[in-house]
This record gives C-alpha cells, structure tokens and sequence, in this order.
DNA sequence: TTCGCTGCAAAGGTTTTGCATCGGA
DNA sequence: TCCGATGCAAAACCTTTGCAGCGAA
C-alpha cells in the first residue's frame, strides 16, 4: 500500500506524463521530508526557503498534481465547504473517488463494529467514522466506456 | 445514537441554553425536513422562502450553533482547507473532538480489518478511511480540572 | 520550436466579524 | 430592561484563474 516507493523523481514524471521542473522537483523532496499533515501554506513556507521565488499558486497547482497521480494523498476526501448531516442514524459514506458523490451506508450494512472505548495511548473513543472510498455504479459504467 | 429525539425545539434550546428565536426555529425545522448533506448555502435557499430576510451570516451562526450543541453533526471533521497526508502506511486517524488534534494510528493497531471489495449496490471499494473521534489525553485533562 | 510550467495579480468562493439595531426572557 | 440575536457590509481566508514570459523536451 505504499504510494511512492523509493524511485527517482524523473521517473515518477514520465509515468504520469509530466515535465520535470526544478519547482516540482524541490516541492517533491520538501514534501518527503514533512510530518503529519501539513496544509499548502505550510509547504509553501518550507519551499520558499529554498526557492525564495516561488509563488503559492504553483504549490497549490503541484500539490493537486501529486495527488491526482496518486504520489500524495488528502487526509480526507471531504476538504471542501462545510456540509450537515441530515441522517441522524448511525452510519458512515460511500465516496466516490471519481464523482465524491457521498450516500450514506448503514452502520450494521458494513458489517464492521468496533468495541474498544480507549485506547492504549489514553485517547477516549467517541465514535468511528468511516469513508468507504470507491467507485460508485455509475463512475465504473464511465470507466469500461472509455 | 440518534442525536435529537422528537422533542420540542423550546426544551431543546433550553437544555443548551440558547434563545429561541422565530429564526432559529425556522432554520431547525427546515433542516430537519432536508435529506442529504446539504452546504450552508443550500440550507439558507431554503430557510429563505420563509424568511426572506434572514441573513447568510445567521444560518452560518446558528449552523455552527446547532453542530457545538450536538444537535447536527458535521458530514466531516475535516472540513477546512486542504491537508496532505504524509503518512505512507496503511493507517488511519485519532481527531480529537476538542482541540481538532489528529494522530495517525496504524490500521493493525485499530483490530479492524475489513475484506469486503464490492458492496451489495456495486459500491466498488477502493479503501477504507476511518477517523476515529473522541478526547485526546489532554483535553480529557483539561475537562476533569474544569 | 513547442507546449507545458511558472509567477504575478486579480478574482472567486466560503466563512467570519464588527457594529448598530432588534427582540426574547 | 438587558443581554443575546439579527442583518448588513466589510473583511478575512483559502483557492483558482488568466495571462505573459520562461524553460524542459
């Protein structure tokens, strides 16, 4: 499940099509290096110690490369604006990776349930809440199309 | 589980200590009658066809409101800006439900281990993301000296 | 040489804030 | 009456976009 094994950055381009630049190469490294999770300002911040010139809008523009071509990942699918939740049910998403499409699954439907209540660092469990990442119907329809 | 029972929108503005104006009571019915995960704007299209004079600003108060009281629930706990996920490893997150903190945790660590691939409706799952909320040992400090 | 990439500045979208006024308790 | 709630407008973010010039292939 590793994302981006040990492999040149060149190579990493020319799999996904992309031309090699300087900007993208440091942004690259600068971002291997990182803990935790870091957001574009952050990135931004760290870059520009090695490419003072360097504008935020092309780290915005590379960090969504990267994580189109699968080398980076978001924390989490649901980035965008706030959204409320309308089922008061227990239960978790099915997100699409290609449309984000969100339905909703029934928690007993997943055949999952967790019991532990703390865990062994101290933190105390409230609730999981789990997004189930995928193709949708539709989305694989799309895909066999094309 | 369920996050408000039928109960009177009085008793529950009294319970949190908040006042029950014609707005506020408006805006939760609406939202009560929506299905879905609506954005603030969509909830405000709709609180407007029955006051057209209430305000973005007002639906974003009481939204926010409604979600620190517990009675809605945001779709995600991670709905600011965009984070990247520097953690290579199958795992998954500990957020903290007071100060936001998130911590990786393994995903053998969490003794859950789903095998199913596709889902009765053709959902084709890819992965699983799962945030585990709750308190973080500080914040579980900090409620038991307040 | 060509087309994609960069930097800049401006625009766009979402959310918050300050403040005067209003209204529930 | 009084303090919290509202509406408005402006500000504050965060992110995207248009465009002229630059640089990798």
């Amino acid at each position: 499940m590793e994302v981006s094994e040990k492999k040149p950055f060149r190579e990493l381009c020319n799999e996904h099509g992309i031309a090699v630049t300087h900007q993208r190469q440091v942004l690259y490294e600068v971002m291997k290096s990182m803990h935790g999770h870091p957001s574009p300002e952050e990135v931004y911040a760290r870059v520009k110690k090695r490419i003072p010139a360097i504008s935020l809008a092309t780290v915005y523009k590379n960090i969504h490369l990267f994580v189109e071509s699968g080398i980076f990942r978001e924390v989490s699918v649901h980035h965008g604006s706030l959204r409320v939740e309308m089922n008061h049910r227990p239960h978790h998403h099915l997100v699409c990776s290609e449309c984000k499409a969100i339905r909703d699954i029934d928690e007993r439907e997943l055949h999952l349930q967790p019991k532990q209540t703390r865990l062994s660092d101290g933190f105390l469990v409230e609730r999981y809440s789990i997004d189930v990442i995928g193709l949708c119907p539709q989305c694989q329809a799309m895909q066999s199309v094309q």
